[in-house]
Order: C-alpha cells, then sequence, then structure tokens
DNA sequence: CCTAACATGTAAACTGTTACATGATTCC
DNA sequence: GGAATCATGTAACAGTTTACATGTTAGG
C-alpha cells in the first residue's frame, strides 16, 4: 500500500539538484545556491541542514561522514529514489508559482505621497541595485560551471543565468527612462 | 520619552497607501492589492484584516461600521499620524528588499537532469505564464485609476504598472530566443 | 596572532498561507 | 433558485529567518 509520498518543498530539490550537480557537503551546497539559485530560491543554513537530514532519512539521499583532518565534514549522494524523486518534480506538469516580495516596487507605487525628487532617487536606488546585480550574474556567463567532470556539461543553469541578466537589463532600460521621464517635469 | 515605534511590515504600509489612493473597506484593498501590488507584493485576507485591526489601534488609521443594509461594513480613514507615517517610510534611506521565489526558474535550473523536450516545454511553460500575466497588466494602461477623484491623479501607480510590462515583455523575448536555440540543437 | 573561510547545527520567533466559518445581496 | 460577489474574520499549519552555539584550519 504506498499511500503516495507528500510531496517535498521545492528546498528539497534544490538540495537533491545540487547534489547532483556535484556540490558534496552541505556547505558546498549553501555556496552553490548563494552564488546561483538565491537570485530566485534562497537558502538559509537553517533550512539547510534539517533538508539534508529529512532526505536522507527518505532515503533519497546517502550520507557518510569525510572529515578533513579534525574539522567534521559530511558528504552526500543522491541515491536512484532521489534521482527518481527529482526528475519526477522535473517533468510533473503543475501549476509554477511565482512571487515576488519587492520593498521597492511598493515604495515606488505610492510615491505619489511625497515630494517628485523622493521618486526620482527611488527609481535611481532601484536602478543602482540591479546593476548590483548584474555585477554578480554577469562574471559567471565566463565561468565554466563543470562541476560534474566535464563529459556532458549542463546548460540549463547557463539558461538560467541568461534570463536572470536579461530581467536586470530590461529593469535598468526602464528606469533610466522613468528617471528622464520624472526630471522632465520636475 | 517617545520610544521610537517599531517599524511596521510593508504590508501595512500597503493597506495605508491603499486607504490613501481611495480605498475604503477591508474588501476595497483585497480588490486593490489583487489587481496591482500582488505582482510585487500580495496580501491575504488573513493578514489584511489583523493588519487594518492594528493600524487602528496604533492610531495611524481611524475605522467606522458603515453597513450596507444588513451586510456589515467598515470603512477606514488616514489619520494625520498614519499619513506621516507612510511619508516617514517612503522617505526612509533603506535597502530594500527583493526577493523572488520562482519554482519555474528552480526547474529551469536543475533541467539538464531530465530530456531536453522536457527543459523546452517548461520554456514554452514559463512564456506562457508572462503572457497571461501581461494579458492582466496591459489592461490597466488605459483604465484611469481615478479613485481620488480627479484633482491630482496618482502618477507612479502607472509607472510601476509600466516596469512590470517591461520585466515580462523581455521575459518572454528571452524565453523565446531559448527555445529557438533548444530546438536548434533537439 | 588574528581573520576569514570551513563546517554544522539548534531554538525561538516570526511571517504568511490554507482552510474554514458566516452571512447578506445582486444578478441571471 | 443558485451562483457570484460583497464582506469580515479565525485557527491551524507550514515555511523561513534570526540569533545563537561550537569548533577547525589556512593564510597573511
Amino acid at each position: 500500500m504506498d499511500r503516495p509520498a507528500p510531496p517535498l518543498p521545492p528546498t528539497a530539490y534544490v538540495v537533491l539538484g545540487m547534489l547532483r550537480l556535484g556540490a558534496q557537503s552541505g556547505y558546498d551546497i549553501k555556496q552553490a545556491v548563494d552564488i546561483s539559485t538565491r537570485f530566485f530560491w534562497s537558502i538559509s543554513e537553517a533550512q539547510l541542514y534539517p533538508t539534508l537530514a529529512d532526505l536522507e532519512e527518505k532515503g533519497l539521499i546517502e550520507g557518510r561522514d569525510a572529515p578533513r583532518g579534525k574539522r567534521k565534514r559530511r558528504v552526500y549522494e543522491v541515491t536512484p529514489t532521489g534521482e527518481t524523486a527529482l526528475k519526477r518534480w522535473l517533468s510533473r506538469e503543475e501549476a509554477l508559482s511565482f512571487e515576488v516580495r519587492d520593498v521597492a516596487m511598493l515604495k515606488l507605487f505610492f510615491a505619489d505621497a511625497v515630494d517628485d525628487d523622493q521618486g526620482v532617487a527611488l527609481v535611481a536606488q532601484m536602478r543602482t541595485r540591479s546593476e548590483a546585480t548584474l555585477e554578480h550574474l554577469r562574471p559567471q556567463l565566463d565561468s565554466t560551471f563543470e562541476e560534474t567532470g566535464d563529459e556532458d556539461p549542463p546548460r540549463f543553469p547557463g539558461i538560467a543565468l541568461r534570463l536572470g541578466i536579461a530581467v536586470h537589463e530590461s529593469i535598468i532600460a526602464a528606469l533610466h527612462d522613468f528617471e528622464a521621464e520624472l526630471e522632465r517635469r520636475g
């Protein structure tokens, strides 16, 4: 009587996916997330380590202690069950939730309550923010991303990266227009 | 000894801001949020009504019962204190947090684990999703947005709207390129 | 010697959602 | 008569963050 296993939270698939891409320890996963998926899915340590324990308990990953010197360390591998679970999730037809929480957009939306130059300042701040994001993303276009060895390097992380870059470029362009437009009136 | 009041959560400013733009009841605010700010800041009823109670208790808004027939209803106004709080928030210099939670991007990032045509399907699904969003946003460009009466119509909601449209247009364009690129290889 | 990076974890608190509950009114 | 909309709310839960806690190792 296999009751259908309750679906895992997206965060669990991030862990599974990162291990599959070559990350070994929880620390590795955290590093990888912080330079890549964090722009559309962030994870904190307080989530990560319990998730690893949970996935191991469920048999989707297998861990073993692999200390470096006296520094404790635990490395994991994705089990066949875990591989299947990841693929099933990737293939599953479902609505794909997309949520944004952006305080800057909120302030922009309500900016009629304050002076126009405050609105201009806000737009400028948003532009700077996207420029900073681009400075994180652009250099990664070059980096080889070849954790798996080399035989069949993953291509989709690069696609996700390029999408992120395109979005922030368009944000910058639009904000640039708004700045001009608002200053014309001021 | 006015201890500096603990800062309100962004959701509280949405409520304050929407009332200022002409919403009267909690229900009004919910409607307004669902067609506008929800694309960068959503609110559920379970958050909204307690927030209204909290803001009233703090003196930032003032409510009175205004039933329609036998259907109970409570309307609110922003007090001078509330107005000040909103303006102070809008003018405050601070880091503006920006977070995205997008399951589609996650699947895209890890799509090397499945067949290429699954990746293509995912890209198509994401494109459809942004197209649907545009269908919500574009019509609002025309709508007059004149809740305050007419004397001085708010302009920034329109700017926020145009930014959202620009972003989704660029997403669609980028995804379109990826589809072509992936099919060339398949 | 000291700082940054490596490495893992827990407890408490907080935020936010889902599902539920209730009832009136309008429009077809 | 029934569905959609108007209108307000609560309880339980899920997910996430912050702050704390601890110790090692490499490099300047």
